[in-house]
DNA sequence: GCCGGAAATAGAACACGTTCTATAAACTTC
DNA sequence: GAAGTTTATAGAACGTGTTCTATTTCCGGC
């Protein structure tokens, strides 16, 4: 409605930041969760701690991201660009779509078993937010998927492809979800990964 | 460790309770809980209306249960189990697995529609959950399954069953927290689920 | 350079989950 | 039925997410 609230909105999306000094406060808040989340994990993640050791106000603090749900999320999209990007520059091995999902599925796995703290972060704080942070979770949901899609195949996805990578990303969530309350280990949701993969796709 | 504490784990696991009024102020903390979920969501189970409601003290609430997830959590495997009998009584018809186990998720999905608020607050609390509510959570996840693999056929489920129900029920969780979010519509959950068991059972 | 509005800052204030304290009531055991 | 122990109660207190206030700094247009 007013201007502010549209400048505000540009803010939250992460693009178009007016200036650098802005676009710098930004990262360095981003940086800053990812430190924290990587050290202790979400409880970790005090929206006071980020905004000290980001160098800003809390109130600047929540000016970027309306709450540390959003604040975490984004900071998840940020991480899965990185990654996709490294992705991208690699040739994804094998011969079958199955093959190369499972690639894909396993390097991920292995990046987030690296590091439980953020995972477990990143993860309680998705299946965590409500619809207010609809649009960067659905940002999230969108960058995992296009990951198995483009592993299973170069060319734009067929429907089905599309519904089979969705299916993938629903249990790799909720194996996360079981992996981070501990009632999985890390070979559960690597055995069960490939379970499923190999229902679908082979 | 001490006597206390078995007593407490007991309180907790909702079973062998000692006294009749202690099962009773059980059983009106749960009720306060899915009532004031039903009507306003997770953020509307407040520990303090839950106690007010229960007619309990605010020590006494947390005597019983040792936070809010594992409150929600619990009172989630109550109404599952109440799910869980009325099926019991009920044929699943259908010739298939495919059939029967369609049938079992349109009727469980159309009763957490029946009643978004408290659907919002069990997803969120199940998956918000830390490795402290392991117990509880793996208990209505096993709920879940056995809901599934009992659909699926008479006999005891085969492994291969068992993994399939998982699935079923890992897509379904992930679903939920879309829905939950407004990511996705009744429409698409219903459709996404059709289609995953149609992947995995046809 | 100067003005006006947006953005940032420091810090108080508030809400709700959780913990703690002191006291009273309810049980067990003899 | 009295003593001792466990459980329940009322309410204060504390931590962290979030909001609010007053003030200062920054930035674009003149």
């Amino acid at each position: 409605m007013s201007p502010s609230k549209s400048r505000t909105d540009a803010l939250m999306a992460g693009e178009e930041l007016s200036s650098a000094a802005q676009r710098e406060r930004r990262k360095r808040i981003v940086d800053a969760t990812i430190a924290l989340a990587s050290k202790g994990g979400f409880d970790a993640v005090q929206m006071r701690a980020v905004a000290d050791r980001a160098d800003v106000a809390l109130g600047t603090l929540y000016r970027y991201f309306p709450s540390k749900v959003h604040l975490l999320v984004s900071s998840l999209a940020v991480e899965l660009e990185r990654a996709q990007e490294k992705m991208d520059r690699t040739t994804v091995p094998g011969d079958s779509a199955y093959e190369r999902v499972l690639f894909v599925l396993g390097r991920i796995t292995r990046g987030l078993q690296r590091n439980p703290h953020l995972t477990e972060a990143m993860t309680r704080a998705f299946t965590f937010a409500d619809a207010s942070a609809g649009a960067e979770v659905d940002r999230v949901a969108w960058l995992m998927e296009s990951m198995f899609t483009k592993a299973m195949s170069d060319e734009p996805p067929t429907d089905e492809q599309k519904a089979i990578a969705r299916v993938i990303g629903d249990v790799w969530l909720s194996n996360l979800v079981a992996w981070v309350t501990r009632r999985a280990t890390a070979t559960d949701v690597a055995n069960r990964l490939e379970l499923t993969v190999r229902l679908l796709l082979k």
